[in-house]
DNA sequence: ACCTGAACACCGTTCAAGT
DNA sequence: ACCTGAACACCGTTCAAGT
């Protein structure tokens, strides 16, 4: 009786393409790429295979849909432009994208795929149309807007998708994070000669934020593009 | 006869961890990574299936050694700083990793997932040592070498990733360049009023071209990263 | 030490059949 | 229109057995 108030959107239709979509994201969220097969998904929902192609059509398909559902959510969840500097919006959009991606680890492949396949699809025109609008307002050049928006676009993206946890995707939870710290440790000291650099930024890598790192990134870029001019 | 001359490196053995990683190459330029099975391996080196995962071990790590293989082959086949400039030099790794995931496009996804999961793996500490390296020389003060190589290497391997052909791991040759203009050209219309970026610069993506617009971008971070002092 | 290949436990996808 | 679920054609990986 608890469980009665379910919005029956078209006569008696018990699966969703939303619920699909909804549980391939738990499923993915669980135990990255891997974990979201058919099978999981038809135990989950109860249903048989057939119902999941009728409704989103194949796997491929399915992890495209989630992951425009994902993105498109994070882009629309933040204020949008209360009449907002430029370089404040790039930042929200980026740092939306950022935090989805921190969520959802398995998002990162997949963005960068869906860009790739899919350069006028939903998600990648959304990105860059909210960073593309930005330029002009930067002092881009408009000669220069494309490749402003798009090398935007490429940091941004490039920068989420590095920054993603390790574990994203392996269901063997090897989360030691001090063992891991140690054995990196090590490995630095064999570096040293090689790599000089490596060896002298080692320390500033340990205490560096993602997320701050990120941010000046941004900013950098912002300020060579504002000289395009 | 003519096929007599093949190096025995080791006594009698037929198969080398190189023949399968150059087979596992040759598969994946072919075909992309769903090209790339244990089956189609034993067929083309006639060979069991036990004897691939005695000499590399597992399909991922195949594609870790393949992946490695090629990026390392990349950043060594150059010059290598004739005492040129660091913008020179950041430029001549930036560009042998846009022409090497160019020619095999199944690297763009598996460069970021070795950033990811092995980031202190031969690959990531190869690029990051040959780009860090240069960021003293362009005027960053010491506090910030970190933060900069990050950001050139987030772009780097972002542009280069997201510039992939898009036949890349579809088999099926839908290369009618043609048509999909068109495509574009008619979603386009559509767009106008709801996504005036994208409609403003239609005209420049179509005459664009890649290499130099992520040569732009470049060019863009290390005119940001000289002011960061 | 190195390789074989059958066997195992999975996959995604299709499609006749049901309602 | 919407769903079922058996069947098909694959996968990656293991491992006893061979040399």
């Amino acid at each position: 009786m608890a469980t009665r108030s379910r919005r029956s959107e078209r006569r008696n239709q018990v699966l969703s393409r939303e619920r699909i979509i909804e549980t391939a994201i738990e499923l993915l969220d669980a135990g990255g790429e891997a974990a979201m097969t058919t099978r999981a998904l038809t135990e989950r929902l109860s249903t048989g295979s057939g119902a999941i192609y009728y409704r989103v059509g194949s796997r491929d398909d399915l992890l495209d849909a989630a992951t425009e559902t994902l993105v498109t959510a994070a882009l629309a969840a933040d204020p949008m432009a209360v009449s907002s500097l430029p370089e404040d919006e790039i930042r929200t959009v980026a740092l939306a994208l950022f935090d989805v991606i921190a969520e959802h680890p398995w998002l990162a492949t997949r963005l960068i795929r869906q860009v790739v396949r899919k350069p006028f699809g939903t998600v990648t025109v959304g990105i860059f149309e909210r960073i593309g609008r930005q330029v002009g307002a930067l002092g881009v050049p408009r000669a220069s807007w494309f490749d402003a928006a798009s090398t935007l676009v490429h940091y941004i993206l490039g920068a989420v998708s590095q920054n993603t946890a390790m574990e994203g995707d392996t269901p063997d939870g090897s989360h030691d994070r001090g063992a891991f710290l140690d054995a990196t440790e090590a490995a630095w000291q064999n570096l040293a000669e090689d790599y000089p650099f490596m060896h002298a930024v080692a320390s500033q890598m340990h205490a560096h934020d993602d997320r701050e790192q990120f941010l000046t990134g941004i900013a950098v870029i912002v300020d060579g593009l504002t000289r395009l001019g």
